[in-house]
RNA sequence: GCGCCCAUAGCUCAGCUGGAUAGAGCAUUGGUUUGCGGUACCAAAGGUCACAGGUUCGACUCCUGUUGGGCGCACCA
């Protein structure tokens, strides 16, 4: 909608121009505050200058009026513009709010250790990311999702390492020496017993056997890991092995020693990414040898940028931030625009249940699980608070609200508002196809008010895609949700002279919550 | 010490690349036709946009500084 408006106003205007909304919709559905630019150039009052535009379109189809308000310039569009765009959604719902965009995209989020199950901060990034991955592609933007899964170094065998003891001290009754690191949390213990009755006990007598058994654990780590991602509605085109990119280390170690951006000191290799404003220079290639991990991650993106994607997206959480410039550095030495690389942060979460803080779960070793949480409020509440706020900053909330079965709870508000309507139209006897063809004229303000809102999905997505802030979507449908009850309230609809045109009216808003939902991951209801 | 992020109503947060009277929800208080689901709606009250400067027709928004929080500063991932 927004889109044709532009072009309209295009075609009577020569000047680049901002469109917004006005402050109150009785002024008009758009304006432009372009008068007063205009106003420095031609010397003459930004008044005058909006009189003037205004006058330009006094017989257009689009717009019922434009008219100037202390130098601003609204725009009113008309029934019958309103009538055919509504018409066109309603009657081909899977293509509402889509368009085409000729970009590739490349979005690698989550990227967990597979190591242990997922907690609330991990959940953050994947929600995010996955209704990011949603909405760029309803936007038609050639986008693929990735999980990079960092399954070789420390980490893993620490893994081997807790899996080896924890067997041989809970369930062969041996005495063990831990070493000072190694993975708790009894999802560890339960991970052993099942080892322990999978393999033959001679396994857990020499620790030569510690990488056989990490490899099985890391395995089972990622099948739960995916199962978490299940539950909430998630799924990757890609999952990428770290440990499968080391076949190509020497390849792109040479690139990069091509480009002279490898020196060696103490034995170790080093990265001069200081030279591209990272505050120093990394190591990536031990005393021993063994590339730090790091080096698994200039590989990587090696990888990705060989594979040509116009853009590339990472979403880490908020404590890798000092991370960013290392990775940009690698990029510009192996030769490619650092800048086609886009790092989002998810900031951090706190939970709170009643008021208190969520008690962090045993089983985890002092998390707070992912699926915990999904079991308690569900995976729709889950998603909505997490793609409520703007992910890079801090987020604090309380489970207990998203429990709540009234307007306190935002999901159950906009959900309620489209069972109504699904609800209205079985009182009506009708089916939403009945009234596509009914013709909307002489709206009243509340119906066209209503009407133009439930229009602005394609708008709101676009916005909430390029600047990254996906809160803008259920911040959206919150408020056409609301609209819609304060219209139920006011007007009576089934049996109502214009019922059919109300009921068009309403069908529209079903679609957007339906649709706007459906890209956040959540199903709407259509009975509660 | 250095770097990144943040600071808006009692609480949790919006506020679009600077634009019209700074907005929601929760909580509080007071209301709503025997109703297409009251699981909703209406209204009241609530603000020195952390502080101080600067940029300009105009600043919550941009710049500088100060204060107060969070995170990071590995050859761990």
């Amino acid at each position: 909608m927004k889109k044709r408006v532009i072009e309209a106003i295009s075609a009577e205007i020569e000047e680049e121009f901002i469109l917004e909304k006005p402050k109150d919709l009785s002024f008009g559905h758009y304006a432009t505050p372009l008068a007063f630019s205009l106003a420095k150039v031609h010397k003459k009052s930004p008044m005058l200058i909006a009189d003037e535009i205004c006058t330009r379109f006094l017989d257009g189809h689009i717009f019922e009026s434009a008219t100037s308000i202390k130098g601003y310039i609204n725009f009113k569009v008309s029934d019958s513009f309103l009538d055919t765009v509504a018409t066109e959604a309603l009657s081909d719902e899977s293509s509402f709010a889509k368009a085409y965009h000729d970009t590739s995209i490349l979005l690698e989020y989550v990227s967990a250790n597979p190591t242990g199950p997922l907690h609330i901060g991990h959940a953050r990034g994947a929600v995010y990311g996955d209704s990011l991955y949603r909405i760029g592609k309803h936007l038609g933007y050639k986008i693929e999702s990735e999980y990079y899964v960092n399954d070789a170094g420390n980490q893993i065998d620490l893994l081997g390492v807790s899996l080896f003891l924890t067997v041989k001290e809970k369930f062969l009754g041996e005495e063990v020496t831990w070493p000072e690191e190694f993975y708790r949390g009894e999802y560890i213990v339960d991970l052993a017993d099942e080892a322990h009755n999978e393999f033959a006990h001679d396994i857990f007598k020499d620790t030569k056997n510690i990488p056989q058994l990490a490899e099985w654990g890391k395995e089972k780590m990622l099948k739960l890991i995916r199962e978490n991602l299940d539950d909430a509605n998630i799924t990757f085109d890609n999952y990428v092995s770290e440990k499968s990119l080391y076949a190509h280390w020497e390849e792109t170690l040479s690139k990069l020693k091509k480009s002279g951006a490898i020196y060696d000191k103490e034995g170790k290799s080093w990265l001069k990414s200081s030279e591209c404003g990272d505050e120093k220079d990394r190591v990536v290639v031990r005393e021993d040898g063994r590339p730090t991990y790091l080096a698994g991650d200039i590989i990587y993106h090696d990888n990705k940028y060989e594979r040509g994607y116009d853009h590339y997206i990472n979403i880490w959480g908020a404590d890798h931030h000092g991370y960013i410039a290392r990775v940009k550095a690698a990029i510009h030495f192996l030769g490619y625009d650092e800048n086609k690389l886009e790092v989002l942060l998810a900031q951090m979460v706190s939970l709170l249940k009643g008021g208190e803080p969520y008690k962090m779960s045993k089983r985890a070793g002092n998390f707070i699980l992912m699926s915990d949480v999904v079991d308690e409020i569900g995976s729709d509440a889950l998603r909505f608070i997490f793609l409520s706020k703007k992910s890079d900053t801090h987020l604090e909330f309380d489970v207990d609200m998203f429990k709540e079965q009234d307007s306190s709870n935002p999901i159950f508000y906009i959900q309620y508002a489209h069972a109504r309507i699904n609800q209205i139209f079985e009182k009506a006897g009708k089916n939403p196809e009945d009234v596509w063809c009914t013709k909307l004229e002489n709206l009243d303000a509340d119906s066209k008010n209503l009407l133009f809102t439930s229009l602005l999905l394609p708008e709101v997505l676009e916005d909430a895609f390029d600047s990254r802030q996906l809160q803008k979507l259920p911040e959206y449908l919150k408020s056409l949700a609301a609209l819609y009850h304060q219209f139920y309230n006011k007007h009576k609809i089934v049996g109502a002279e214009n019922a059919d045109s109300l009921l068009k009216v309403s069908a529209m808003v079903a679609v957007s919550i339906r649709t706007g939902l459906k890209l956040m991951g959540i199903d709407a209801k259509y009975k509660m």
